[in-house]
DNA sequence: AATACGGGGGT
DNA sequence: ACCCCAGTATT
């Protein structure tokens, strides 16, 4: 859609005033009462917005209401070990966002002082902060007249002006944004953008939106044109690897051999056993003993109980299946294995402690080598 | 411009 | 099985 038809799908479809009036009016009759939209705090609107990022208000309350509690300050937050901030953040995913959250609050207690940035495009210059999260906070926080752009506004957007061009490309957010940019009003751009976005998550939702008693439906171009269902358009994304995880779960007197993932992998900074990767589905046990044998470790095949069942983990790019081999060991490892493999030896207790894959954490309870999740 | 990065819930 | 979710960083 080029961007000079932007005036004519504004005349075409609906007033800017009146599209933000509808959507505010019918805000304040529908919106959900939710913890951080009592603050004007950047530091709690930031949080929110952080653990909200591709993350359903459902899945991620509970974890707002335990970051919160456990560091009400952005200094508390910046004071704590990363290992305890992955650990809260355990089964919420995309754990970057983690690790750049602590990052940056450290630098905003030492380098600004305590204080966040109150601007769109200072607050861009953060880690973990795009594009949405900063015109979010720039717009809650400090009411600047900033459009948010994520899932549900694209999704109103595409549907109400009829914008046909695919929001899964990069050079489609211009012309949304320019869209977006026009409607935020000068005097709530907060309001506005809470609005939009709580319509697109109620009542403009992506499969069965509730076109009946739609307070835009009249102006809306995809009802109008019986185009729900094409729009938005969003081209597919590329199909998931495969990969096979064999995992050696080394036991000593009750505790157990993990080490903590590096980067250029998925889950940086999160523990898991010593991980066999193979190309293909079969991994003959005999192989896997030449395998350990090859990395220096000797396992006779009495001390190893094979898996009796495969653990299926989705990812947003990969599909793992894992198998955990479980060995108990007479002694402690070599320490030239244990550096080697970067493991370390850790009771029951500490283990609950480490931040964890999920895919980990249901193996630990389904062995009872964790006693809570 | 394309790709990687988690996990849960809905249909 | 497929889609989506208050996206961001990296290549």
């Amino acid at each position: 859609m080029p961007k000079k038809k932007l005036a004519a799908l504004l005349m075409e479809s609906i007033d800017s005033q009146l599209f933000a009036n509808t959507l505010i009016r019918w805000y304040g009759q529908h919106k959900r009462a939710l913890p951080w939209r009592d603050t004007r705090n950047p530091y709690y609107i930031w949080l929110s917005e952080v653990i909200l990022q591709q993350t359903r208000v459902a899945q991620g309350l509970p974890y707002y209401l335990k970051f919160t509690d456990a560091y009400p300050t952005v200094q508390d937050l910046a004071a704590a070990p990363e290992d305890e901030v992955l650990r809260l953040w355990q089964g919420l995913g995309y754990y970057s966002r983690a690790r750049n959250m602590h990052h940056t609050a450290r630098q905003i207690v030492d380098e600004y002082g305590g204080n966040f940035p109150d601007t769109y495009q200072e607050l861009l210059k953060l880690r973990g902060i795009g594009s949405y999260t900063a015109a979010a906070i720039a717009s809650f926080a400090f009411r600047e007249q900033v459009a948010v752009l994520d899932g549900n506004v694209f999704r109103v957007l595409a549907r109400v002006f009829g914008v046909t061009d695919d929001i899964a490309a990069p050079a489609s957010r211009k012309i949304f944004q320019k869209l977006a940019d026009t409607l935020v009003p000068a005097d709530h751009p907060d309001t506005f953008n809470q609005a939009i976005m709580e319509f697109g998550a109620i009542q403009c939702t992506p499969l069965m939106p509730d076109c009946l008693f739609c307070p835009l439906q009249q102006a809306c171009f995809a009802f109008n044109h019986g185009m729900v269902q094409e729009l938005p358009v969003k081209s597919k994304a590329k199909a998931h690897r495969l990969r096979y995880f064999h995992y050696l779960v080394f036991e000593w007197q009750g505790q157990y051999y993990l080490r903590k993932r590096l980067a250029g992998d998925i889950w940086q900074g999160l523990y898991d056993f010593f991980l066999y990767e193979s190309e293909d589905k079969q991994l003959n046990p005999e192989a896997l003993l030449t395998e350990l044998r090859e990395a220096g470790i000797n396992v006779a095949p009495e001390q190893v109980k094979l898996p009796h069942k495969e653990y299926k983990h989705t990812l947003s790019h990969q599909k793992i299946t894992a198998k955990f081999y479980y060995v108990k060991l007479g002694s402690r490892l070599k320490q030239e294995i244990v550096q080697e493999a970067r493991l370390t030896l850790f009771d029951s207790e500490k283990i609950d402690a480490l931040p964890k894959p999920v895919l980990i954490s249901n193996y630990l309870k389904d062995n009872n080598i964790l006693l809570n999740l």
